[in-house]
DNA sequence: TAAGTGTGTGAGTGCACACTTACAAACTAG
DNA sequence: CTAGTTTGTAAGTGTGCACTCACACACTTA
């Protein structure tokens, strides 16, 4: 049954995002995905193209969940100027990350570009979303370049654990920033 | 002699930070940067305890060659205003990260910071940095985390590759920033 | 019922790599 | 000169993992 398998993708697809959010591409074996997905790791080579093509594929649902939840984070701005929407989007975003797995996998992702499949994937990725922040808040370049900065501002504040750590300075990095 | 084999250490240092840079922790086999460096594997693990310890003394040797550069460029301010001595510490970064390696190896350690020692590794780094540019700069919180959101944004321009895509939205996140 | 097709796995295979060990040459100290 | 220390390596060892293959069950179709 087609279906069946098409099913099986999208089970791998989440498992996927979520194991290699957490060790990285190098550092995930197959096995680890096949086993959150609940299948045997051969069936994970036969529904996928090696593991490149599964991490590839993780990646583009990854972005899409992210595109997803700033578009509907935007209907929700509750005005239409470019500083309304850009909330808004940014308030959903960190809404949506709030369980890591895609934020973590957008680092990984981004650790391994010296793989120019992934490379090519992870500038899909920022194109997609990066297009549709532009055009649907209207927003200048300035504005946009910030958005986007902040939001990798998230990644070194999650990644180095720094809501963990009160010093000052780990405090001046988080200030404002949504906390899970 | 016990000079000699502290001379070795450093040379292996500089280029574990380069192999690191290039493909990460765990895609980087002990072998390359013993070759990088001239020397037998063998010989690496007697010098460091292990990869993981060479890959933290690395990021050791990364973030005093940041903080260093920084330093620099605040001597060169033009004027003791926090804007002024922001400006020249950014532009001391981005000089420094012209050939990539620094800039590379942050994010390959921001990736395997789920290894408690890597990211202790990492907070050290961040807080030698972060204390210096609020103390120094004299900045406020939000100047401070300003600094280092745009910091991390050429994290995202450089591994994507966006100073190559000539379409808008990449224009629009690379905007001002120097290229290398 | 027989043949075909899609879904699924257990049991390999081969290789890359972290780490060790045994050994050797150079230098130093007494 | 010799005993000891330091610098260095060649040649393993064991393990983990990407990927394959032969095989089996289920379900459809003629």
């Amino acid at each position: 049954m087609r279906s069946t398998a098409e099913a099986r993708r999208v089970t791998v697809l989440n498992a996927a995002v979520s194991a290699f959010a957490r060790t990285g591409f190098h550092a995930t074996p197959v096995t680890a995905v096949a086993a959150a997905a609940g299948i045997s790791e051969a069936y994970v080579f036969r529904l996928f193209s090696g593991k490149l093509g599964l991490f590839v594929a993780a990646a583009g649902a990854c972005f899409d969940r992210i595109a997803a939840a700033i578009e509907a984070g935007a209907e929700q701005a509750t005005g239409s100027s470019p500083e309304e929407v850009l909330d808004a989007m940014g308030a959903a975003y960190a809404e949506l990350i709030a369980d890591r797995d895609l934020l973590l996998f957008q680092v990984q992702a981004q650790a391994v570009t010296d793989i120019p499949e992934i490379a090519e994937a992870v500038r899909a990725g920022y194109r997609r979303v990066a297009t549709f922040v532009q055009d649907r808040a209207g927003a200048t370049d300035a504005q946009v370049q910030q958005f986007f900065a902040y939001g990798q501002l998230c990644h070194l504040i999650v990644t180095a654990g720094l809501e963990q750590v009160s010093e000052p300075w780990a405090r001046a990095l988080t200030a404002g920033i949504r906390h899970p």
